[in-house]
DNA sequence: AGCCGATCTGAAATCGCTTTCAGACCACCT
DNA sequence: AGGTGGTCTGAAAGCGATTTCAGATCGGCT
């Protein structure tokens, strides 16, 4: 054994095996329940368990196993209010069917993103991928190794791997119908990462919303309420748009509070509607026009569709959950 | 090896040393680099990792080198923002240091922490441990363990346990000042949840304000914006303070929500003051005052605190980190 | 009494990797 | 030539659990 400095002597199996005078096997048999113990056998095994503090190890456990007790998941960012509720929820279905959750994240760069999962896979029994930004090539090389992954925000189509997703693009469509209804016609949309599905599938709602008489521009931004913060302005000055659109809430908070400050009406002026639906009306200037998903169902059918997996193979069809639109403060008929 | 249903074959270092024409110990030798190999061996030995995909099996490294490459980290809530950011700053540090990190979450029950943390110890090489709401009893019995842990946002005095710390009381001490200074005599504070070393470190700062003049009143609360915006309508109604405290930012931008709908006047009426500064400000409706503290750099030193306790042994000095205050638009003199 | 089958137990193999240990090889020096 | 020292390599012994397999024990039945 590799000296461990200042460190107790771990406490093994055998040593219990021999403080309860059983073998090994013995031990592992009371504690997984996997056979009939005599109850004598049960009770001194317990009681050396107990007076010893025995706490199986972890790594011996995985690798006699076959498994680790692990899911992994790998997010873009940790910061994103999205992602917590997510993790939340696939942590408490992990822990419920016996395993523990492992946490990376890639910081929104897609160059890190393979080898932490490459990492992940070495180390869990299943890893959960939320919006990775990763190319198609590299994520296909991935899947291929027929390690079980459950893909969470992106579809790729022709991958044969179970997926989970919001449907941005109805969701986007609700947004455009509704905008559409109060009778705007041209409308600036404040675009996200334009590598990431999640982007693309919003925009591609702009397509059918022109059938509404819709018109949508698009504007470079971001995910951050800084991001629209700064990408606000230009639109103001040089678009015709009566409506804003937020790749998110944050942006659409972000541009809302520059707007704000420019003194510039809402939703009299402009509508704004953002995306998700975090919930942060309570602290918000404004209760936001946007739509949302319920996202500890989301995180919950994640975790069930990868335990799913795990267990059985089960290789389910890619579901999209639906979003709904919450008509708030924000929007309104166009000025003029 | 147990049955993996629908699984590939796992491709292990035998594998990579007979496609090597190799022994087992020299492609362990090649892959950490332990020791010099020869140049042609070398190349095989790569040649037939790559060509295999090879990826070495963490729990038998971690079984074989006693160490399993991991840290983990004990939450309350993953879903309060405070943690996020800690978070991203550990997980770098770890990841810095070859670790990969483990997050539970205890969802604020002090009863299930003990057991998670106990599962922690079992899989990662150190445990952080976010501001437990273990009772001291419980801790105690957890750190006398032996194995590495590090505790974040809560000292106990008396345990020889590394820790890392916000100056809470001095936080609340400059909040008080701020205020005294300002002429208020009277304040409430909206209390977090009892149980925490956070929140009585906050309340040990109110016995100091009487020494400015401030008295401050207690009021049960929480630690959700939830809570804050129920919790502030009874004080209005029947205390004379001219000044809100919350425990945290999330509850001040509540009770604010709750008074704008009143239509309390801030800060004509009441003076409403946050802690933690969460970095709500582009999207919230005020900017409120409050105390800071860098998250990122408290995330950084709790992680290189535990780094340093699994490599040296070192058993550091419990460090404090200062807040700062941050005046901005919620708090002015008292009404009248 | 003797035999059989059902239970329960322990010895030993196994999981995949690291690391020690000793042997092989080679160049060099006396 | 023979010895010496230094590299590099492979066999084998762990790491700490699980699980198979075979033996021991015991009750019941003929």
């Amino acid at each position: 054994m590799p000296h461990r400095p200042g460190r107790s002597p771990r406490i093994t199996i055998s040593d219990v095996s021999t403080a309860a005078g059983v073998s090994a096997a013995t031990v592992s048999r009371v504690l997984n329940g996997t056979a009939r113990v005599d109850q004598s056998l049960v009770d001194r095994v317990r009681a050396a368990v107990a007076s010893l503090g025995y706490r199986p190890n972890a790594a011996a456990q995985g690798l006699a196993r076959g498994e680790w007790g692990t899911i992994g998941v790998l997010v873009p960012d940790l910061a994103n209010p999205y992602f917590p509720d997510v993790l939340k929820a696939v942590s408490a279905v992990a822990r419920a069917h016996g395993r523990r959750m492992m946490v990376m994240e890639s910081d929104e760069d897609p160059a890190v993103e393979h080898d932490l999962v490459e990492d992940l896979m070495r180390c869990c029994d299943g890893v959960l991928l939320c919006s990775p930004r990763m190319p198609r090539a590299d994520l296909a090389e991935l899947i291929g190794r027929k390690h079980p992954v459950v893909l969470f925000n992106r579809m790729v189509p022709g991958l044969p791997v179970p997926s989970i997703s919001v449907d941005f693009h109805g969701g986007m469509t609700q947004v455009c119908g509704h905008l559409a209804q109060l009778g705007h016609r041209r409308a600036a949309y404040l675009s996200g990462p334009s590598a990431s599905w999640a982007n693309t599938e919003r925009i591609r709602a702009f397509e059918a919303a022109r059938a509404f008489g819709l018109e949508v521009e698009l504007v470079e931004c971001g995910a951050t309420s800084q991001a629209g913060y700064d990408a606000v302005m230009p639109v103001l000055e040089s678009s015709d748009a009566t409506a804003i659109l937020g790749y998110n809430d944050l942006v659409a908070l972000g541009a809302l509070a520059r707007m704000r400050e420019l003194g510039v009406a809402v939703p009299a002026s402009y509508s704004v509607v953002g995306f998700d639906d975090i919930s942060l009306d309570l602290v918000a200037h404004s209760k936001l026009t946007t739509v949302s998903v319920p996202r500890d169902e989301l995180g919950r059918r994640a975790g069930e569709l990868l335990e799913q997996l795990l267990v059985n193979g089960a290789d389910a069809e890619p579901a999209y959950l639906p979003m709904t639109l919450h008509v708030r403060d924000t929007s309104g008929p166009p000025r003029g």
